[in-house]
RNA sequence: GGGCCCGUAGCUCAAACGGAUAGAGCAUUGGAUUUCUAAUCCAAGGGUUGCAGGUUCGAUUCCUGCCGGGCCUACCA
């Protein structure tokens, strides 16, 4: 294990790039698995790289002596020393130490990391190729948006922003089903139970939050319906004409369902969500997306036709989930791929028509090109930024840009629609596409719920069973829920309120404007605290907090460091450039940044020093690992890691700022140093709270 | 009945791949230099990680069983 080894192994290393947390994870994990091959033969597939509790610690933990100690029959510690000893010099490292009985704990080299940060450096990724299509907020256009459509939009839009970040083209779509018996619902309360015409209903659409209006007819269609049973047959008349499409009734549910999307467009365009591309049910209908699918789905014997039982002249198909592996003994008894009744999907129902999944199904072999169908497109809303965002047509424009024939997609759907969801993916196995159903993911995350004391509040009564609940589910039949803009309006008041009494020097617009940023930043990160599988039980009180681990705390952050900045009569966005900027050409940022004046990037070794250093270091750290957290995200489709990393980092600086007062240095050379640090924190925490979809005001 | 998810401090939540003394926020209590500083900072108390086994050098994490809760399980979408 000598170091000419050591040498040539560091030849092979693919990222020889890049000083920040994860290329140094990178290039640590390659020397590792490359020692662990040339010394032991040995080959882990995924080498555990921790972060040690402790930054006294170092920056990285390895855990791998104790693995291999069972495999090499030796004592954990002596292992890892020899490890230590066998793998030489990595780039960007400084220090690999034994630790507690055998840990390997690992220290950077910190100045460069910094210089890495301050020239703000990130070298270029190998991207994988072709476009990634996310789905997110996909709501029915029938009535307002709720805070559990909130909790969609704002995962879906972050994770957007998070690939985008990463390098990836993204597609944004926005499913609209607008031909199902939710709209139909609606319809049946204007034409029956309030006896509207076509022109009074237009006069409605066109007035403001007319999905108001719909939320309360929804509800008091669902009440119609059970008062009379006889009702349900002007629903299913209704569903009929909408989905036979051409006709008056049809044309009202489109009037109805258009003016409905237009206010979900605009409720998401408050928190600065956006799409590109809303494809509707009625032309997977019209267009006859399911006819192409149903030919090939057919023929590849993923649906087989039910002669008997209960589901007797349906079109069925294995509901995901379900074993298909039945014992061995049972095969012989049975016939061929027979599926139990209950482990049937029906897909097309005895009377011809298809069901949701597939049309699901179609639209997701629509997705990865695989249908050899297209939809029409048309432009049919434009935002503030100039953007277009497109809906499906049977008769679209020429010029339009290329959707859909993607190499991934994320599918953001609560998990009540796993199952759904699984089915659509075995359907596209079931067609020989099992590489685009290893595509497919179902972003799955838990709904959100009310506080049984949240519902009260809302005037809803309870039961004593209901009371005793830790949560109560939003119904849209039952108009019970918060809607979206409502709880915007509350945060936006509410935080005005703050706003007038903290500063009553600014103009009215200005305070408007900080009040709107940092609700809609509370209510971003509100959303996006929680880990997806984590059921949100929702209060007022939890969600109008400015406080602690909120959008706002990390807002206040960044604007107590532009203060800094201000006050000292320095430029906190090139502050770094003029600190680095002549050096930096050749490419290589440690040798090319000298120490010919004090307070250089080079210099910040010394600072890192000691135990204040190394909790400024903490702080550095943190801002060097935002790439690192980004591909967590990604890999582990879970954007809490991302708010918690910006609530992390705003945590230490304002440690940090509490205990160095920056501008009263007098030593020229630290205070230069302290600007830096505050400089590249501010950049890094902007930068992940775009990422988040807020931005920052302009005081607080 | 079957499938999926959850159970961690008084409350709301973290702890990717099994790892070092299980961490935050809120709430409670006590403190913070007229400063770039209070939407902030520091400190204190608060835990048998639902229960019982198993695997492992090591389990909040993996396996089995039980207890408690939620969701899915329509020829609705």
């Amino acid at each position: 294990m000598s170091t000419e080894r050591s040498v040539r192994i560091t030849f092979f290393f693919k990222h020889l790039e890049g000083f920040l947390y994860r290329h140094l994870e990178c290039r640590l994990n390659e020397a590792l698995h490359a020692f662990l091959q040339s010394t032991y033969g040995l080959d882990f597939p995924n080498l555990v790289i921790e972060q040690p509790p402790k930054v006294e610690f170092g920056e990285y933990a390895l855990p791998i002596a104790f693995e291999l100690a069972r495999k090499l029959r030796k004592a954990p510690r002596k292992i890892a020393e020899e490890i230590i000893a066998g793998i030489g010099t990595v780039p960007g490292f400084e220090k690999f130490e034994v630790a507690g009985a055998g840990y390997i704990n690992v220290r950077v080299n910190r100045a460069q990391v910094a210089i890495e940060l301050v020239a703000d450096h990130e070298p270029a990724e190998k991207v994988p190729a072709g476009k990634v299509l996310v789905e997110h907020s996909s709501i029915n256009p029938n009535k307002a948006a709720h805070v559990g459509h909130l909790r969609n939009a704002i995962l879906g839009d972050t994770f957007v922003r998070l690939l985008r970040f990463a390098g990836r083209e993204v597609d944004i779509q926005n499913y609209i089903d607008n031909t199902g018996v939710q709209v139909a619902d609606v319809v049946v309360g204007f034409l029956h139970i309030e006896k509207k015409t076509r022109a009074e209903i237009e006069v409605l659409a066109a007035a403001p939050r007319f999905d108001f209006y719909c939320w309360d007819l929804y509800a008091r269609a669902s009440q119609w319906y059970e008062q009379d049973k006889q009702n349900l047959q002007k629903r299913l008349a209704t569903l009929h004409a909408i989905e036979e499409g051409n006709n008056e009734t049809a044309a009202i549910a489109d009037l109805i369902s258009i003016a409905v999307l237009r206010r979900h467009l605009e409720t998401m365009d408050r928190l600065d969500i956006e799409y590109d591309f809303l494809p509707r049910e009625s032309e997977i209908l019209h267009l006859h997306f399911w006819d192409a699918a149903f030919t090939k789905l057919k023929e590849a014997g993923v649906l087989t036709y039910e002669t008997e039982g209960k589901n007797k002249g349906c079109w069925v198909m294995r509901r995901a989930g379900t074993s298909n592996t039945s014992n061995t003994e049972d095969a012989g008894d049975q016939e061929e791929g027979k599926i139990t009744e209950e482990d049937q999907k029906v897909i097309v129902r005895s009377n011809g028509t298809v069901g949701y999944v597939g049309k699901d199904i179609a639209y997701h072999m629509w997705k990865f090109g695989l249908l050899g169908r297209d939809f029409g497109y048309r432009k049919f809303y434009r935002y503030p930024n100039g953007r277009d965002c497109w809906i499906s047509s049977t008769q679209g424009e020429k010029n339009h840009p290329h959707f859909g024939d993607v190499a991934e997609i994320y599918n953001v759907i609560d998990a009540r629609q796993a199952e759904a969801q699984n089915t659509v993916i075995e359907a596209l196995r079931g067609l020989g596409h099992s590489e685009a159903a290893d595509r497919y993911t179902h972003f799955s995350y838990e709904m959100v719920a009310l506080t049984p004391r949240c519902a009260a509040e809302l005037g809803y009564e309870l039961s004593e069973e209901d009371k005793a609940r830790p949560w109560i589910e939003v119904s849209g039949r039952k108009g019970f829920g918060v809607k979206a803009d409502d709880l915007m309006d509350a945060l936006i008041a509410s935080a005005r309120t703050e706003v007038d009494s903290r500063h009553p020097e600014l103009e009215d617009a200005e305070r408007a404007a900080i009040a709107e940023k940092i609700a809609i930043g509370a209510l971003r990160f509100f959303m996006l605290k929680y880990t997806k599988p984590s059921v949100i039980a929702f209060d007022f009180k939890d969600a109008l907090s400015f406080e602690g681990e909120t959008g706002p705390y990390v807002q206040y952050a960044v604007v107590r460091a532009t203060n800094i900045f201000r006050k000292g009569g320095f430029n906190p966005d090139s502050f770094c450039r003029d600190r680095i900027g002549i050096a930096s050409s050749d490419g290589d940022g440690a040798r090319a940044v000298s120490t010919e004046s004090s307070g250089n990037a080079a210099d910040f070794g010394r600072y890192f020093e000691g135990l204040d250093g190394s909790e400024i270091w903490e702080l550095w750290l943190s801002a060097a690992k935002t790439s690192y957290i980004v591909a967590q995200c990604i890999a582990t489709t879970e954007p809490a890691y991302i708010a918690k990393h910006a609530f992390q980092m705003a945590q230490l600086f304002n440690t940090f700022y509490h205990r160095h007062p920056i501008l009263a240095e007098a030593d020229e050379g630290r205070k230069r140093f302290l600007l830096t640090t505050a400089a590249v924190v501010r950049r890094e925490l902007i930068r992940v709270l775009n990422m988040m979809g807020s931005s920052v005001p302009t005081a607080m």
